[in-house]
DNA sequence: TATTGTTATACTCTATAACTATA
DNA sequence: TATAGTTATAGAGTATAACAATA
């Protein structure tokens, strides 16, 4: 029965883009709670930096394009963590109009630290789920990361 | 072995930010496509009326609560929806501090309308799915629902 | 005094358009 | 001409602080 399909396919989106969005916006105002300095990237900066720290090194329109947005918005993601000294430029060996990034010390050091204190709210929440949802919730997630990169 | 299921955790925390913050991004830019009128409602904007919708009477502040918005926030969101002539206020029956929100008609019918053309892009990659997968999904939205109002 | 809601203001993030340098 | 990246500009969304009205 392709309506009944259509039907919960539709139903699960719904509630699959309030809850996403509400949570999105809840991480968001989770970060907003921590002081340190450190703490002070966006979901994007940290996601960029992390993308270069598992890549090793990309262009900036590989990184918008991977981070599904625009080159300008990379661009000033790139500037601001250019500016901490937590990526660094390089020239393409043959073509001169692109640039290679790369994940400094600092940055590789920054990306491992603060990966863990960036997910505190959500793991503390994790941790209040039962083995069922937690098992759940993980077969789950590589669906929801292979969504996000479609 | 509590350090393997921390690590676990943290694992799992990790990828379910990066996937949601990516998503959530993903949707937004998605509804920027949407050319009508009547789709010019953010996420914010449509959560709102939802909830009215489900709720039949809320204050503005419930309605900030409920969507983990601040109240200046909403108060925004609610102006947008009362100009549209999609929700209307009416006074508290004892405490005239308080306004009591509710769906117009036109505001009821709207929602129902856009909320299947606002998941279209998302029940579009459902549908791409494995019954697996989408079974997978399935059983986590609930807890990613719980995830999200906690 | 405390609470509900609004107004004023500023900041962050993102986009599109226009521009520069290089291929 | 086409491509990679940047700069300029604008818009949306949210927050905090200050304020008004009511309890």
């Amino acid at each position: 029965m392709p309506q009944a399909a259509t039907t919960h396919d539709a139903g699960l989106a719904t509630t699959m883009r309030i809850s996403i969005t509400r949570l999105a916006r809840r991480l968001r105002v989770e970060r907003l709670g921590l002081g340190d300095t450190e703490m002070a990237l966006s979901d994007i900066q940290l996601a960029a930096l992390a993308a270069l720290d598992r890549h090793e090194a990309m262009s900036p329109g590989e990184l918008a394009e991977h981070e599904k947005v625009q080159p300008p918005s990379m661009t000033r993601v790139i500037a601001v963590l250019e500016e901490r000294n937590l990526v660094q430029r390089a020239p393409h060996p043959t073509d001169r109009r692109q640039v290679i990034l790369t994940v400094t010390a600092d940055g590789r050091a920054l990306v491992n630290r603060v990966r863990r204190r960036r997910e505190a709210w959500l793991a503390q929440r994790l941790q209040e789920l039962s083995e069922e949802e937690l098992a759940a919730l993980a077969a789950a997630a590589p669906i929801l990361e292979k969504l996000s990169q479609s």
